[in-house]
DNA sequence: CCCAATAATTGGAACGATCAAAAGAATCGC
DNA sequence: GCGATTCTTTTGATCGTTCCAATTATTGGG
């Protein structure tokens, strides 16, 4: 294997000079037809590729997002970052640009890998995951000026700072539709199992509940229960919905986890019929045939990048300080229905999984 | 943001020159002491750090090694890939490595995508991930000379060519084992369900399954079922095990989604105390409480790094032709006992699970 | 105390691309 | 047909680092 071709090989075979060939690369526009398409078969018959990193170092710039993937994703829900990176790979391709996974311990951690990987000019941007209250990283980022989104909007005091993009989904409105799709169905009381508060995500799933909820406001607190995410801890919560009087006719869960739990609870309660809805539509819900609320991921990895790079770019746009444009994106998650409940262990279709390993 | 340090102005500082500062930083050991410290002071105060891409520019290597991550993880399973790809982000960064992901819809881009990257000097090696019958993609690489290694042996014949590195988990051993485990318990008719017959991962499984198994040879077909992956095909196959005279009184599976589906049909059949052990030992293994064996990923991944860089450096071991040196490993998985079925659904105590997207 | 051998440091060149500005070609109006 | 205008192509410099060969400082032996 010779050493590979470089722009001045091309353009000795194409007869034209160095700066041509990197034109017909890179603004095609303002060659002539007739040389580009010389250049354009010598590239091609010398199998000549850019060398990346000498183009970053002129350029200054990496084409190249950080992402964090966490240390502890035990939880089902982990299967939805999964997805979000599988998406974000996709896309990032379809912009020429690279992805980059990184990890750490905790957030000191973090901000050295961080640092770390933009003064080196590795990245041009991040992409955070998941953020939680008074995120340290955040106000570090914001303030060294180093480009990120955010999936998960900050739930301190600073939700409208422009200086920080972030996308999320409107939990709250998901389960406003769920709820009521339920009572359209025919439910009168649609309980909801969540988190303990403050949780901001937790809360807002909650607070679409209770928006929704056409039980009467006195009654109302009696069918929410508060209780750790896991699926042991949803059939503890489902069963002491079921048991008392006026059960719940449906069950609204803030997690797959959850539901799942809730679910075998109510079987275990011969309540076969039993409306349950989770949240995230992870792959073990579809498994079960449980119906879930869906984040919708692709759009999402979409608006994170636009925000970070424009419509279709992939120079990071200059960091917003005034709010002109708007610096963040809140999607509406959709309702996937699969009966969760009207099927019997033997009678379960829910979709395929695959996966040998 | 004034522009970034470089070794000048460093080796300015320092009052040395350039090629002392780099020394420094990268072969400290024929720096004398004094003047070591005193560089190592100014590279301190001036928050100096090296500039990746050129220095990937004149060492002519990336440092980095690519991921594809794949496009169909919808399976439970999915969750070991995960797990996989964290560990890989750990290791890698003890070895001063950058992972870069990328997809790819079919083997064809896949081919596309490495070209680009490792003839773009963006990468140094690849690590591939499941690798499947007959791959076309492994014959592409180790023709061109390109370094990767596998995670997944290659099922064809080629299983000691020395220029493909690999490294697996021995499936059979791991069900040997664990179907040891449940007679050495008292149980006689231990079951198994598995894939359909020819795929490489499953019939090793099955086959450890066969070895280990104490049901006469003639009867032992009976208690061997192959079916699709899912938790709807475990539910039916163990059906049709347990409603068999001599029904099994253990069943073992060669995933966990069938594995749920198996304890799920034995608990709508009042079968409470069947043990069922699944593989993968995936987050949701955990959340219901169900035996699992486990793959020793962090093994996994540094026996792969390990082909693939040596003992510790970052630098690629020139590609094996000869086979002096092993040019693969083969690991043992654990059993991860959780006594799956001795819990009734209120008594479930599995792991939490968190995560709140 | 001098010379040889070794250790430590230095300056020039190169890695492969793009930028900025200058130079050359083609086009146009009159 | 000539200068002005626009389009196309070229030349020299530069991004920040490490390689290479040359130079200078240090050490040890006789």
């Amino acid at each position: 294997m010779g050493r590979m071709p470089t722009v001045d090989d091309v353009a000795q075979v194409a007869q034209v000079s160095r700066q041509t060939v990197s034109n017909v690369l890179n603004s095609p526009e303002i060659v002539r037809e007739s040389t580009r398409e010389r250049v354009q078969q010598a590239i091609d018959s010398l199998g000549y590729r850019p060398h990346a990193s000498a183009r970053r170092l002129r350029t200054r710039k990496s084409s190249t997002i950080g992402v964090r993937i966490d240390p502890l994703r035990d939880g089902i829900s982990g299967a939805v970052l999964d997805r979000f990176l599988h998406k974000l790979a996709e896309q990032a391709d379809a912009r020429d640009l690279r992805v980059m996974i990184f990890t750490a311990g905790d957030a000191e951690d973090e901000l050295r890998h961080v640092r770390r990987l933009r003064d080196g000019s590795d990245v041009d941007a991040f992409v955070l995951i998941a953020t939680d209250h008074g995120d340290p990283r955040i106000e570090w980022l914001t303030d060294n000026g180093v480009p990120f989104v955010s999936f998960g909007r900050p739930w301190g005091a600073e939700l409208d700072d422009p200086r920080h993009r972030w996308v999320d989904v409107d939990g709250r409105a998901g389960v406003r539709e769920a709820t009521e799709a339920l009572q359209r169905q025919g439910a009168r009381r649609v309980a909801f199992i969540g988190w303990p508060s403050p949780s901001g995500t937790g809360d807002e799933r909650r607070a679409g509940w209770d928006e929704a909820s056409i039980i009467p406001a006195g009654d109302r607190s009696r069918y929410s229960r508060a209780t750790e995410d896991g699926v042991a801890e949803g059939t503890t919560a489902a069963e002491a919905l079921l048991t008392m009087p006026d059960a719940p006719d449906a069950i609204i869960c803030a997690s797959d986890s959850l539901a799942l739990g809730a679910m075998m609870a109510a079987r275990a309660a011969g309540l076969r019929d039993l409306p349950v809805v989770g949240f995230d539509n992870t792959p073990v819900a579809a498994a079960v045939g449980l119906s879930s609320i869906d984040q919708p991921l692709d759009e999402v990895v979409e608006a994170a990048l636009t925000l970070l790079f424009g419509d279709s770019g992939s120079d990071v746009l200059p960091n917003p300080d005034s709010d002109e444009e708007p610096t963040h994106r809140l999607l509406v998650p959709r309702l996937v229905e699969r009966r969760s409940s009207h099927l019997m262990p033997d009678e379960i279709t829910g979709a395929k999984s695959s996966g040998n390993h």
